[in-house]
DNA sequence: GGCGATTTGTGCGTATGTATC
DNA sequence: CGATACATACGCACAAATCGC
């Protein structure tokens, strides 16, 4: 996965933007089915934004039901329907 | 409504318990459909708790569909289905 | 339309608890 | 036991929307 840099002027919200940016490397195949996403840790370093951003866009993709989280594990990938 | 004492001990995260005192307020009709319920900072006062706090209450109500929320307005309790 | 008060939205930092490895 | 990761809480600041005067 390549980093992703944010627009802080964009209409679209960060957190919505790194959600966007996980999705598009799920379809796109580079991220497998029941494989992990990027750590919040991760995304922080990756984009430079804060935890909290970080953590929403991953809420996000949860409640879409594109990734599931496992407490002290991380957030992974759902598998296809 | 009547202020609500927050068990940090309890097995229930606090903003849980915000949720369910919320909840226990429409079920009982004290808030009625389409009507304001407490505001971030009503809650903030009401119970003591962060702004943080107030917000997943009612984040999670909103997630549950009983609650919508208007910014600059506050957030108001579902009509009936 | 301006202005202030209120309210929600967003971003950032920190700490503690718990679970997994 | 230590490192990592998620869950929850606390704080603060500023932006944006709404409303009443």
């Amino acid at each position: 996965m390549e980093s992703l840099d944010i627009d802080y002027d964009a209409p679209l919200a960060p957190h919505r933007q790194i959600a966007e940016w996980i999705k598009r490397a799920i379809e796109s195949g580079e991220l497998l089915p029941d494989r992990p996403i990027p750590s919040e840790k991760t995304i922080m370093d990756m984009t430079g934004v804060a935890r909290t951003t970080a953590r929403r866009a991953i809420a996000a993709l949860r409640d879409e039901g594109i990734v599931y989280t496992v407490m002290g594990r991380g957030s992974y990938t759902s598998r296809r329907p």
